[in-house]
DNA sequence: ACTTTAATTTTACGCGCGTCAAATAAATAT
DNA sequence: ATATTTATTTGACGCGCGTAAAATTAAAGT
């Protein structure tokens, strides 16, 4: 940095004695260009001040290295967390990551879809709300810009989906609580705003059935993200009026058990797996706070970051290769159990 | 949207019949049109598909509509909140906030800059992590590009800072706490990652000092941004320990009250301001999830939308000055007493 | 040393839009 | 109706870089 600041490629040529087109290459590519004149540039960039004007760059291309990733609410942890496992993936791969939140809004949703239409994005990895209606705007953006959805998947919607196994994860934790008590009942929003709820009520059936258990689902009411409002207020009405048919609680995800349990502190209910507990409960998704409840909360708990490192790599492939999958993939993690003490 | 999608200004110009000069003014800012042009442009605006290419409209100024918003961690509630507050307000006053989190590393917050410089903003937003020697590189970038602060100050830098008075607000709880039961304790991280916790400390002192108290401060070991578990163990450690020298303690934080709450929990103690409490436990800042914990949490709740929306307009004056603020402004709102359960 | 192959340089054009100056047209004031 | 002001159109240039073709140079192979 001894000299003043290069204005543009062309000063940056003349400076380091290395051809415009060259150096344009080496920007576009570094491997492209040999080994001797990688060399030489990397040492002029130390010496002068200079990197390629973004707009520039990006005006004429087609296709940039930036790469949409779209999460349905940042507010959640979850969706943070596993966005920035996305976006390091994408920085470690040599793509720009534009981490858009869509406010739980799915009007939003299909905003951030156009706003990243603009910025011509290589690809795009997206947490989708997954709602019937927003499939045809999601399919036709996909016909521009390849989509990988995590998380929430759209049946056969894009070119991809990775996420968590729900059929194996709830399973799992409906086999752990009949083994250790009372066989689970079933507690989940009426209106879910993500299929994966409606993956885990039919794997709780199904899992019911086959351990030869009657299931019973309790349904709250309530609309929008305020998970743990929701599952407090709806939580201590069913508590309150013992309508649950056990003593064993499995809520579809660790903010509606946040919820309750904090509703059955407020009843004097003693949670718990121990002796001298009136109720258990237990959650899915292993929420940051769930392991500060009281009790911390028996959980599933999910593989942010291998979902987020396939979501991205399965992208990388796509856009490596220059043309569309043969075939829609779809991988699946298997959730982990995670025994603490409400369950 | 009838007719085929159009490639750039021009093609739009023609179909229009408004001159490209023309045009380019009214992306640029729709009233410097007349009246009627302006309706005749958002009637073609309907009509046909085009958006000018933001790369090429941003390749020439040296600034764009784009404002920058950088927070320390986005997986932390508060900033995600605050953060999508500001995201807000700078969509309505017509520009593209580009939210960066710098996932509680002070190297990614310069990196974050850099990556923001080459995007030529109008301005930048930003909640530092406040550490003295990251002063340097944020007043430098402040001399390329207006920067308001929020959150957490650095005296003396940036145009502006906008945030909670702490003075104010750890007054207002400490004298809550001192009329409602015995003089509160300080429970605090021994390196705190952010001046705001010096603030409280210092505050908190002066409070106890003013009212007649004698001031009793604990610091928790432990580095970065798991607070819950910082504030659980060493909760527990004093706890168990009968370290504490009333049966009040006053979090430097919310997330440290979460995990001292849920080590209170199993250590069995009792906590809340009722007969029969052991302990009280207050916070600062009222976390998304205060209002769940076990007893919910009696805390200081911080303007968030206030706080988002005087930064943003304090930088919006800037940029339509175009001219930087004679004197730099620092304005500070009071906090709010939540008075729940714990307290 | 000579040929083949690969990489770099030269030259030149285009991308989509901002912006300027001069000419023209429309709205407003007189 | 005419003069004045304000807005629009026309025409032209430049921004910083991608990229293509041809010429040149360097590296690799024999």
């Amino acid at each position: 940095m001894e000299q003043r600041k290069l204005r543009n490629m062309e000063e940056f040529a003349v400076a380091s004695g290395i051809s415009r087109p060259t150096l344009s290459k080496y920007f576009n590519d570094p491997a492209s260009v040999r080994r001797s004149t990688r060399e030489r540039i990397e040492q002029a960039l130390k010496q002068y001040d200079y990197r390629p004007n973004v707009y520039a760059v990006n005006q004429n291309r087609s296709k940039t290295k930036n790469i949409g990733v779209v999460v349905p609410n940042l507010a959640d942890p979850f969706f943070s967390e596993i966005g920035r496992e996305v976006e390091l993936a994408c920085l470690a791969a040599g793509y720009s990551p534009i981490l858009l939140s869509s406010h739980g809004n799915p009007k939003q949703e299909r905003d951030n879809l156009e706003a990243l239409r603009s910025l011509k994005p290589a690809g795009v990895l997206l947490a989708p709300f997954g709602r019937v209606s927003d499939r045809a705007d999601i399919e036709a953006f996909n016909r521009d810009v390849p989509v990988v959805l995590f998380d929430a998947n759209i049946e056969g919607a894009c070119e991809a989906f990775v996420g968590t196994d729900n059929f194996q994860s709830v399973d799992l934790i409906v086999e752990y609580l009949c083994r250790s008590g009372e066989p689970p009942c079933f507690f989940e929003m009426k209106s879910p705003s993500n299929p994966n709820a409606n993956k885990r009520r039919q794997s709780y059936l199904e899992s019911m059935q086959r351990h030869g258990h009657t299931p019973h689902i309790y349904q709250a009411e309530g609309e929008g993200w305020k998970f743990e409002a929701i599952g407090s207020i709806e939580g201590a009405r069913l508590m309150s009026a013992r309508a649950f048919a056990t003593n064993t609680v499995l809520c579809s995800n660790d903010r509606l058990a946040i919820g309750m349990l904090s509703a059955a502190y407020g009843l004097g209910i003693a949670v718990g797996h121990g002796v001298g507990s009136a109720l258990r409960i237990a959650g899915h998704d292993d929420h940051p706070f769930s392991r500060y409840t009281c009790p911390s909360l028996t959980t599933i708990g999910q593989d942010y970051a291998a979902i987020a490192n396939r979501a991205a790599s399965t992208l990388f492939r796509i856009l490596d290769a220059e043309t569309r999958l043969s075939e829609r993939e779809e991988t699946l993690f298997d959730g982990k159990l995670v025994m603490r003490d409400s369950a």
